[in-house]
RNA sequence: GGGCCUGUGGCGGAAUCGGCAGACGCGGCGGACUUAAAAUCCGCUUCCCGGGAACGGGAGUGAGGGUUCAAGUCCCUCCGGGCCCACCA
């Protein structure tokens, strides 16, 4: 190496340097405070300014550290946070830890470790990543939700919500969470009548029917039964999924496919005491708030179907010889009560009280060995092998019911493809009108009746009857007619008019049948098209015996009419199905065996874990075994430390904390419990908290993290959240979509209780949700789909034409991309992208992947390019000898044009959150400029600072800037003059039938006619126009000339 | 099975409102520097045909059809990939 190009080396951009550049600025941001944020009161807050909360999920820190992913949603956000710095906005950009968890506590388990340490480490170490990528937070907010300072107020929270219920005719019937003191107060003015909650899922039907006439007159367990079932946390009884390798029951959130999120291990259902939140009492209001966010469409969709609204009907059906202790009726909830008259027969859920009660006293009719273990076997079996095998099975209960709509007995099965759990665990099946009541009536040879017959069928039909013998093709018009007038409901004109295109023309060639879609309809109108050339008695003849839909083959479950469907009493016959509905449930409800009803695939949210790393429930029990809550100066319910935290792996639910003894035993005035006496012996409760709790409410705890006296300051909340503003919560919030339901769905509920409790002032915690796209990564694939290490594929052709092959057998093998995983070797460790590019270039690199939102595979040889503009950069502003910043003595008109646009670019960019293409201009003008003015640089430099932070800071030093202004990220955003951004003359394309031959110089206020005119002038132009004749000249100003000729 | 998203050079991607397809980066090719290599710098790089070159012609955004002066972009059908949900009556 030569003396001259050690010189050099000693400013060039290294990995070297830029480590030691961001460094450097990292240590000076957290000494003089530069991203510490105000609150308003405060020293330095500036109230002329509008707010800007940019939130990050943030992480559960693992002992694995940072995955490439977490720095992809978090440089954006700081990139949004920057930039909203310099535009003149207050921003709140803070950072925390979701520290409680299974993963952690497994962790401990396998190394012994106590987890409050591991997490300690974890968090560390992901403090110190985290501060490497040079993000702006203020971390003087920071928070986890292990302190106890923190989970003090979840556990507050927790009381709240077990302090309120849910009022569904406040708020001019939209409903809302109250304080339970009003409920009592109602209670004893005799203002609402004394009852248990109907709505209580965890009562039985006896107990929602006691009723009382004072308050005063009940006694106090009686007064406890009602109030407890208003709550909305509540002790309930519930069939939950209990795994016995976590040792914990889980959400139904927290389940998939049968098996554990966490771990994949199998889940039974099993009957348990648990803490449950009525989030169900929510579901409308959950729904309704939907519309009111900016959140992506796909988010929306997923939360308002995993919410489940539909409406129906529930019926009773007589049981023709009820057996000893059961109900008179069975009671089913249906969505289609309109094809009552198609029920053939019933079905139970293996866990209804009916298959008990017929086992108690089996009827005549009953196998009751049969029906005992199908029942049993159903019952154990575990989701996994229920979910294995769609095929119906089930075996008749012997007893009949009577049909309401049609006086006829038909016969009750137990099967296991009704579930206990949703609407009342039975139905009414109707195997024409539901394709798994279908299949079970082809299984067991049930009866079919049709009740509705599609729409097109009724055309033809109707166009068959009523068409004239003279006019030849005229039932197609009848039927055209007759498809639009009674199709408008659901089905999509453009099915009809693609199926009716087909009748129309003869259909050109076979090929076209299989291609066609749209249902039944489109078939039907095939059948047609197949018989070539129909006349009227044709079509008569081939649909005569065929005017009804056939169900024989399948199900129908689209729109259509109502047939079949006739008593004394009531007709559907001719209506369309939401007709339909509403004559039938009027007449149910004339006849009081039936009633409209709203159900929900959402159900109470289970929120007890049996396990140590989380937060304990603020909450004892007597010795009466009742719960009282723990008064909120007593708060926190401290975590107990514990040697022994391994779980008691069990088929019988049995939660840790009751390891620790000395917590466990204490007396009421120890704990904190106002409603007993000092003296009074309690157990505390010995569940935990599951990982959600925190959480549900720490974008709240951010805006005032040290306010000891409240989980967050009025003032704080009313401003960083916008109480006033038109969209109102967290003004931009990051993270994965995998949180799409659990995460945000627990957190709106959260927030709307505290709303409705007036203790926050918005109604939704998130106004705008974005979603960033996952980092995947190569990875290799055999025929069989079977995935390969990536060490274990070598290329055996060219770069240029690649051919991987398996290195052990030499199989051919193709690139897919795949999730980052362990197994396949292709996980990125961005400690390793830092050290050897530096924090800068990483920063770029994963915002010029593609689309924040897009899945996009990490490559790293891709991450050179950003270095090189670093460099690139870095030798425009500096020089590489010296390290002397190098200006230009005066501007050339040329670079300070460019300048202005990709500086506007930029800003125009970063607000749609397109940070790829920003780059892609930054990197054009860096390599279209030759040398900047000090001035130019200067505004160079606030441009790149939201992206590469660090080179940013250290070129605002370099041009001696920090000294009398402090740094460059609180600057503000360079100006745009607009008159740089347009030319004085632009080129324009001259196409002749739309393709491009020419191209013409014209000023850039040029109108039509002269464009045209400069357009037809053109020699070349000229040239190609020779001998045709000009029909038109479209001239799109500032844009195009397209020469329509011939 | 249902819902949502998606398909553009060898690769990642750009084209923001229907108006010049392939910006920008990687890779590749050629050149400079170097004893040499790496690094760095400069030029070319959608494919096909013609030409020494400047350039000219044609094709082209998963496939097929449609609307339009004009389609990657809008409509219909089909095919492939990804994610989510999935016996919820």
């Amino acid at each position: 190496m030569t003396t001259q190009t050690e010189a050099r080396a000693k400013h060039k951009y290294t990995a070297k340097l830029a480590g030691d550049i961001e460094t450097r600025w990292q240590a000076w941001w957290d000494e003089q405070g530069t991203f510490v944020t105000p609150n308003p009161g405060d020293a330095g807050f500036d109230s002329s300014k509008p707010k800007f909360y940019c939130l990050d999920m943030f992480p559960y820190p693992s002992g694995a550290g940072l995955h490439v992913g977490h720095p992809e949603g978090y440089t954006a956000s700081d990139i949004i946070s920057r930039h909203k710095r310099m535009t003149g906005h207050n921003v709140l950009h803070p950072m925390g830890w979701d520290a409680f968890g299974l993963p952690a506590e497994q962790y401990a388990v396998q190394t012994g470790v106590h987890p409050a340490e591991t997490t300690k480490k974890s968090i560390d170490n992901f403090r110190r990543q985290l501060k490497r990528f040079g993000f702006s937070y203020d971390w003087s907010r920071e928070l986890g939700t292990i302190d106890e300072d923190f989970y003090r107020w979840t556990q507050w929270i927790f009381l709240r919500i077990y302090d309120s219920w849910f009022d569904p005719e406040a708020d001019s019937g939209h409903g809302k969470g109250r304080p339970i003191a009003e409920l009592i107060e109602q209670f004893m003015t005799n203002a609402r009548p004394i009852r248990v909650n109907p709505d209580a899922a965890e009562h039985d039907n006896d107990t929602k029917a006691r009723s009382w006439d004072t308050w005063d007159s009940m006694t106090t367990d009686e007064q406890r039964l009602v109030v407890d079932s208003y709550r909305l946390a509540y002790l309930g009884e519930q069939t939950v999924n209990w795994c016995p390798k976590l040792g914990t029951a889980l959400a139904n959130e927290e389940v998939i496919d049968g098996r554990s999120e966490r771990g994949s291990f199998e889940v039974y259902r099993k009957p348990l005491r648990q803490w449950m939140f009525r989030i169900t009492a929510y579901a409308d209001r959950l729904l309704a708030g939907l519309a009111d966010v900016d959140w992506p469409e796909s988010t929306r969709i997923q939360q308002t179907e995993w919410i489940g609204r539909s409406e129906g009907a529930e019926v009773d059906f007589a049981l023709a010889d009820p057996p000893a202790g059961a109900d008179e009726a069975l009671r089913v909830y249906t969505t289609r009560p309109d094809t009552i008259f198609g029920a053939t027969y019933m079905v139970v859920a293996p866990e209804h009280p009916l298959v008990g009660a017929v086992l108690l006293d089996p009827p005549a009719g009953t196998d009751a060995g049969t029906v005992r273990t199908y029942a049993e076997e159903a019952r154990n079996r575990s989701d996994v092998e229920r979910q294995e095998s769609k095929e119906k099975t089930g075996v008749p209960l012997g007893i009949d019911v009577v049909n309401p709509a049609t006086g006829e007995r038909i016969p009750v099965w137990v099967a296991d493809y009704v579930l206990m759990g949703y609407g009342t665990g039975a139905i009414m099946a109707v195997p024409s009108g539901d394709e798994r009541d279908f299949e079970f009536a082809k299984a067991f040879n049930l009866p079919i009746v049709d009740v509705v017959y599609p729409t097109t069928v009724m055309a033809i039909a109707y166009a068959a009857e009523h068409a004239r013998e003279d006019e030849p093709g005229g039932w197609q018009t009848l039927m055209a007619d007759f498809v639009g007038h009674v199709t408008s409901e659901s089905v999509p004109p453009e099915k009809f008019e693609a199926a009716l295109g087909v009748v129309r023309t003869r259909r050109k060639t076979a090929d076209d049948a299989p291609n066609m879609r749209g249902g039944v309809q489109a078939e039907w109108l095939l059948t047609i098209a197949d018989m070539g050339e129909p006349d009227l008695a044709s079509i008569r003849a081939r649909f005569a015996g065929k005017r009804h839909w056939d169900a024989s083959g399948a199900a129908f479950t689209g729109a259509g009419r109502a047939v079949n469907s006739a008593n004394d009493e009531v007709s559907l016959n001719g209506l369309s199905v939401p007709e339909a509905k509403a004559t039938i449930i009027e007449w149910m409800e004339s006849k009081g065996i039936g009633n409209g009803k709203v159900n929900y695939r959402l159900r109470d949210w289970l929120f007890s874990r049996q396990r140590y790393w989380g937060e304990p429930f603020p909450i004892v029990f007597d010795e009466n075994g009742h719960h009282h809550p723990v008064r909120a100066e007593s708060l926190p319910v401290a975590l107990p430390p514990m040697a022994d935290y391994q779980p008691i792996e069990s088929q019988d639910p049995q939660p840790l904390l009751a390891k620790a003894t000395d917590w466990l035993h204490t007396t009421a005035g120890e704990a904190g419990v106002d409603s007993l006496p000092a003296d009074a012996k309690v157990t505390r409760e010995t569940n935990t908290m599951p990982g959600w709790a925190g959480s549900c409410w720490y974008q709240l705890r951010y805006c005032d993290p040290k306010n000891e006296s409240r989980f967050v300051g009025l003032d704080a909340e009313r401003y960083w959240m916008g109480a006033e503003a038109k969209n109102p919560g967290v003004d931009l919030y990051i993270g994965g979509a995998e949180h799409a339901v659990l995460h945000l769905l627990y957190a709106r509920f959260w927030h709307k209780v505290l709303y409705d409790l007036g203790a926050v002032s918005t109604p939704e915690p998130f106004a705008r949700l974005f979603h960033q796209g996952l980092i995947t990564s190569f990875a290799f694939q055999r025929k069989d789909k079977t995935l390969v290490p990536v060490d274990e594929v070598e290329n055996k052709g060219t770069e240029e034409a690649p051919e991987w092959v398996e290195t052990a057998t030499g199989e051919r093998v193709g690139q897919i991309t795949a999730k980052m995983s362990k197994s396949l070797k292709n996980v990125v460790n961005p400690d390793d992208v830092i050290e050897q590019y530096g924090a800068d270039t990483f920063r770029l690199y994963e915002m010029y992947m593609g689309p924040l939102e897009a899945s996009k595979p990490w490559n790293t040889k891709d991450t050179i390019g950003l270095f090189r503009f670093c460099q690139k950069l870095w030798r425009l502003c500096v020089d590489e000898e010296t390290g002397a910043p190098r200006f230009a003595d005066e501007a050339d008109a040329t670079t300070e044009k460019k300048l202005h646009r990709m500086i506007d670019k930029v800003g125009r960019d970063i607000d749609r959150l397109a940070f790829n293409t920003a780059i892609a201009a930054m990197i054009e003008f860096v390599n279209a400029a030759d040398r900047l003015t000090r001035d130019q640089m200067d505004r160079f430099a606030r441009t790149l600072s939201p992206f590469v932070p660090h080179i940013a800071e250290e070129l605002w030093a370099k041009l001696d800037k920090t000294e009398p202004m402090g740094s460059v990220a609180l600057q503000p955003w360079p100006e745009v003059d607009h008159e740089m951004l347009v030319d004085d003359e632009i080129e324009i394309p001259v196409q002749i039938l739309g393709k491009v031959r020419s191209k013409i110089v014209v000023p850039a206020g040029a109108d039509q006619k002269s464009m045209e005119e400069a357009a037809l002038a053109d020699p070349r132009i000229v040239e190609l126009l020779e001998g045709r004749t000009v029909r038109k000249v479209i001239v799109v100003p500032g844009r195009m000339v397209n020469i329509v000729a011939n």
